[in-house]
DNA sequence: GGAAGAAACGTGTAACTGCACATAATCCAG
DNA sequence: CTGGATTATGTGCAGTTACACGTTTCTTCC
């Protein structure tokens, strides 16, 4: 029964498809948290990192982003300057830097998270709850399907 | 039965959730795509451009691509230069920029159908083509929310 | 036909992204 | 305990993305 071929035509990329969808998403969230100086990217670094409870390597932090190492390296950078995150050397291994929040970065974390779920509403209030959450289900299988 | 409110945490983000699977099916396209010597965003560009039969309006080209239309204009700048396109004023008003594609952008749009399809092909083996049918509309529906 | 508004466009600047490459530290086989 | 493979990291460079702002041209209304 599949057809497959018709998913071979160019109007039915992937990629495409998922960078137009985040693109126009993305804008939302960039609205709301710059707002309180906070880059798109920066927040779910953040928001990672706490999650994580204390402190993660810079390479297990890009993996749990799905983010390239060398990119978070950059990221880091701006946030380290502000005194958001701190990035300390490994006291077992002299190659790893430990990425943590400071105390600034969780207060700022807390800032962000009210501009955070302002976008947010707002998104599942344009798509609607229940596609949102049938669309994540998806989007985390596809991931796991390509790690 | 709504419990909207543990989508308002921030593990359920939605443009982190996109944009990151975005990140790592496009990974893929660009390996491929690299190959023929087009950016991973030169090539949804292209293709566009022979979708709509001759050539585009800026603002419409950047309209179909859910694109800004100055970010375009950054894109457009190496494909014209390297003679993929073609940017020329439209006779009846002064204002826009026609864009087209050129013989050897028709050509290069040949070439990278092929690398394209290596990486579509590479991405549907892993996540199933149904999946992505289903993916994919919703996707559809997303954009159509947010439009 | 002229002025107010709208439409189409480009540029300055800045953030996000990753590949190729290089460096330093660790681990393991001999 | 030494040399080669592995691991963790950072940098140069290039491509992707968009906001703020300004310019030119067109449209509309008086």
């Amino acid at each position: 029964m599949s057809g497959l071929d018709d998913l071979l035509s160019p109007m039915h990329c992937v990629s495409h498809t998922l960078q137009r969808t985040a693109r126009l998403v993305a804008g939302i969230y960039a609205e709301e948290l710059r707002t309180c100086g906070l880059g798109r990217s920066q927040f779910p670094l953040l928001e990672t990192l706490d999650a994580a409870g204390g402190s993660l390597a810079t390479s297990d932090l890009a993996r749990r982003l799905d983010l390239d190492r060398t990119t978070l390296t950059r990221v880091l950078g701006p946030l380290v300057g502000s005194g958001l995150v701190d990035r300390a050397a490994d006291p077992g291994d002299a190659r790893v830097r430990r990425i943590s929040l400071t105390e600034a970065g969780r207060t700022r974390l807390v800032e962000g998270r009210a501009a955070w779920r302002r976008a947010q509403a707002r998104t599942l209030e344009r798509i609607g709850p229940e596609a949102w959450r049938a669309l994540e289900h998806d989007l985390r299988r596809l991931r796991r399907a390509l790690a």
